[in-house]
DNA sequence: CTGAAAGCGCTAACAA
DNA sequence: TTGTTAGCGCTTTCAG
């Protein structure tokens, strides 16, 4: 059941069949609609395959993560395939699962099935999937990595604008010793949010401790390790703000376990606000770096760039804001009660 | 750069190319050695398009699910992924998003891309979904749904096992309200569950009260509504099984708003061992319907059909076994305390 | 073992 | 407005 099939039950040229179902106002409404019947009747379909071999457009973005089990993903997944399906774009996602190997795997991939353009939500710059791809001129979005390259646009992270709000919250609870666990420092991503706690605890007059920022690795492990690290201090903090919400929880599991509660003992503050955060006890409050927005953008810088005729040479910049968003982690601090 | 301009490039025919790619013995070794190196160099990839287009094989696998934002999905996503990139596969992936039309779309999407095979794992039947697939005879794996139909492969779950298991737990820590919240019981899974519960119980002859079997949507909201009402009860249950992990996720959260703690209050047992499950405070008993395993078969199923020449006419039926699954959320009964 | 050539299903010039 | 036709990139007979 091919196009031709349908030409000859309609008793019309396979090019007429082929404007019809692509709408080119060209065709006659009477001879339109004859030709609809049979498309109708026979439930036919046109073939993405050939579609894509002639016309050169194969209709494919590719979405490359870092694995999709991240509660941080499923989000950015589920928008982005709403979004292409709007756009009748098919969406090819890969997981790199920080392996190198998979990451040549994915541009692989993408490469064989022509992909036209390639998001790459990996939060690790992965300059080794970058070659093959930018040597085919694929026009690729990155989220947060690196300087500025040609020929690939970015969305920047405003970290700033949210963590503030995070710190200025805690101070506002009368909170000194409030301590940050950062994400692996490898991370450009983690590097910066780091760096806006810093900027931010100058920045209203109060030195942020070194002894009070510690390593974790965006994991509820390594929340708790780092954690465990600063319950061992002289001087305990009375809140901790983490990098990502996974760190978070497993500072909270700590606590559970230490009978430490929370938020009366310890004020807990996340990052990225994923689905789950609202879910575990108490309901952790949290900075957000709105997924659908973020998508929102992605999409719209590969859609600018797909479009374009003429290669985007120096790449186009977007930023995406983050915000604090309260729930019930955070109490004022206890050594400094109502009393 | 296609393989017409490898073979130029190398001094053989296209054909050859094709051989050497494809690794057809055929070809000598030094011939494609020297295809090889060419193909290397410039960094060339068959186009899956063209080569589905003549062999008339895609290479994809559709997977239709509810939403991949649910968390029993990412996990299932994954594995699908993986398995079927080791087959050289792709998967084109749809949600559903319990849409009707969005269900269409999903069908139409498949059929479009000529997926070789689809995997139906929303856990509600969709007959509208099946026909258009059926019609042309793409292989169908489903899980859980209905009777065994022509030309459907089908994964049963055995929830009685995971559950009997649950149940005894339960008994040997002396409760004997156990309340049990359900799904939509429009769903043949839920329902399963709910059955499974009534049997287990009454095989070790504890009546199941019918009061204390109250409906909730699978749904962390629904888990608290549905509890509320087992709370309004004059004898309140000691413990609760719950059709799925995000309906126990809410209980728990009114647990943690009315300051009944668990498990020293209420002993709570979940379904799914989604990731979550093990984050949560306390971590959630649960039982676990392995998801790997579940892809395993899954994929199994649909390979095995696509492999034969002959349509599979009556279906395969494959059984995945549930298994219980402890932690911190169950204890003793407290009114039948070690006195 | 290798090459020539047909053709998969469709679109897009070009002709009528 | 509609039809004819070439050809997208590849695989696969069929000859040699």
């Amino acid at each position: 059941m091919n196009i031709r099939e349908i030409a000859k039950r309609a008793r019309v040229s396979s090019a007429t069949v082929s404007r019809t179902i692509n709408r080119h106002p060209s065709v006659q409404p009477q001879l339109a609609k004859r030709v609809w019947r049979i498309v109708e009747e026979l439930g036919y379909f046109p073939s993405t395959q050939a579609r894509a071999l002639v016309s050169g457009r194969s209709r494919i973005f590719g979405l490359i993560v870092s694995e999709i089990t991240n509660p941080f993903f499923p989000e950015i997944v589920h928008v982005f395939e709403e979004t292409a399906v709007k756009h009748n774009y098919e969406i090819l996602v890969t997981s790199t699962v920080h392996d190198p190997e998979r990451m040549k795997t994915s541009a692989r991939r993408m490469l064989e099935h022509r992909v036209e353009g390639v998001a790459v939500m990996t939060f690790g710059m992965e300059e080794s999937l970058l070659d093959d791809l930018k040597l085919r001129n694929v026009p690729l979005v990155f989220v947060d990595v690196g300087p500025p390259r040609a020929r690939v646009s970015n969305i920047r992270i405003d970290y700033l604008h949210g963590i503030r709000q995070a710190v200025q919250h805690l101070a506002a609870l009368r909170h000194e010793k409030i301590a940050f666990i950062t994400g692996p420092l490898t991370l450009k991503s983690a590097l910066a949010r780091k760096d806006a706690f810093v900027r931010s605890m100058n920045e209203i007059g109060m030195a942020a401790d070194p002894e009070l920022i510690v390593e974790g690795d965006h994991t509820p492990e390594g929340g708790e390790e780092a954690f465990s690290k600063l319950l061992s201090l002289r001087l305990r903090p009375s809140a901790i703000l983490c990098s990502n919400d996974m760190t978070a929880i497993g500072v909270m599991r700590k606590c559970y376990s230490d009978k430490i509660v929370v938020p009366r003992d310890l004020s807990v503050i996340g990052f990225d606000n994923i689905h789950l955060s609202q879910y575990i006890l108490p309901p952790l409050t949290t900075i957000e770096m709105a997924q659908t927005e973020l998508v929102r953008l992605v999409f719209q810088a590969l859609w600018h760039d797909v479009q374009r005729e003429i290669p985007n040479l120096k790449g186009t910049e977007y930023v995406l804001k983050t915000s604090f968003v309260l729930r019930d982690s955070t109490a004022m601090n206890p050594g400094k009660g109502r009393s």
